[in-house]
DNA sequence: GTAGGGATGGTCT
DNA sequence: GACCATCCCTACA
């Protein structure tokens, strides 16, 4: 299938997405030194809308510089960049995080304080990657926020750009024959964002504000929400964006300083840790399908999880 | 769609 | 040796 076309301006895009650039009362764009400049304007990060030098969507070392439940909150809707070997980039929407609290939090890997050479990365500046091998097979990447042993774990995002690639990477480690993957399963849990992007375990303790390789920003995508860009490359028998197999479109999310329609939960997969299991912790963008859990409870109560107290 | 079970090997005690 | 912030597949409603 090709892609879709849609009736806005293609010469300025963002995450894959052409976004929408304000016409001049002829209907022409006029990008700034005449037409000859058009064609040298960076597909993304050249926009004359957002100009980058030195990618001023980048987010530095102070968005990371919070405290661990206001930095988990803070990154949904960001964009994870990662560029590839081949110089592809591949971009997701951050929609669901768990924050972990460090050595008051007896599900984290620093409770108690406690240091060790996997978990060093949690003590380190904020903005410091984590990456930690999980069930001897999978990875799972973190964000160091503010707060000793404090970090963010990604656990789901919202494919937008390099989706072809993204379904090679994640196919590489399925059974052969099994069915194809939906657009929204390609980055539906912590492990597999991690084989979506091409995560590996040597970006542990790299600094996420300053990576050539690795990088949050913000969204500038004003569409966001609407149905994922669609990849040419992909097998045309993939139809899942049509809707996300019934799911709702998720709500826009207003990029950069806007709000995000957020759902506050329980953190998945820590059951043994007695009361720190059922902390709301978890926070994830109401309606997204590309989130791994649905707390459908929280959701109807308006986004807040069953248990009131929230340890900041 | 949801639930259950198996696979898997690094990390920690 | 036990645990584990997971994933995939199959069966069933």
């Amino acid at each position: 299938m090709q892609a879709r076309k849609r009736k806005t301006f293609p010469v300025s895009v963002t995450h894959g997405h052409e976004i929408d650039i304000p016409k001049r009362a002829n209907n022409t764009v006029q990008p700034k030194g005449g037409a000859n400049e058009q064609s040298i304007i960076h597909p993304y990060c050249q926009s004359q809308y957002f100009s980058c030098k030195g990618n001023n969507l980048k987010l530095g070392q102070d968005f990371f510089n919070q405290p661990c439940v206001s930095l988990a909150k803070a990154l949904l809707g960001k964009v994870l960049v990662r560029v590839c070997s081949d110089g592809q980039e591949l971009r997701g929407r951050v929609v669901e995080t768990e924050a972990y609290l460090g050595g008051e939090d007896k599900a984290s890997h620093s409770a108690g304080g406690k240091r060790t050479q996997r978990n060093t990365a949690m003590f380190m500046k904020p903005g410091t990657i984590y990456v930690y091998p999980i069930y001897g097979i999978y990875l799972c990447m973190n964000i160091s926020s503010q707060g000793e042993g404090a970090a963010v774990l990604l656990r789901a995002l919202e494919p937008l750009e390099g989706h072809a690639a993204m379904h090679r990477l994640r196919g590489a480690r399925r059974r052969e024959g099994s069915r194809p993957l939906k657009d929204k399963e390609l980055c539906n849990g912590p492990s597999k964002l991690c084989q979506a992007l091409d995560i590996p375990r040597a970006f542990d303790r790299r600094d996420l504000a300053d990576d050539p390789e690795v990088w949050l920003e913000r969204d500038t995508d004003r569409g966001a929400g609407r149905e994922p860009e669609r990849d040419p490359e992909r097998d045309p028998e993939d139809r899942d964006s049509e809707g996300a197999a019934g799911d709702k479109a998720p709500p826009p999310l207003q990029g950069d300083g806007g709000e995000v329609d957020v759902v506050t939960s329980m953190r998945i997969g820590i059951e043994s840790h007695g009361e720190w299991a059922t902390k709301p912790l978890r926070f994830y963008v109401r309606g997204n399908p590309c989130v791994s859990v649905r707390d459908k409870r929280a959701e109807a109560r308006g986004g807040q999880a069953d248990v009131p107290k929230v340890v900041t």
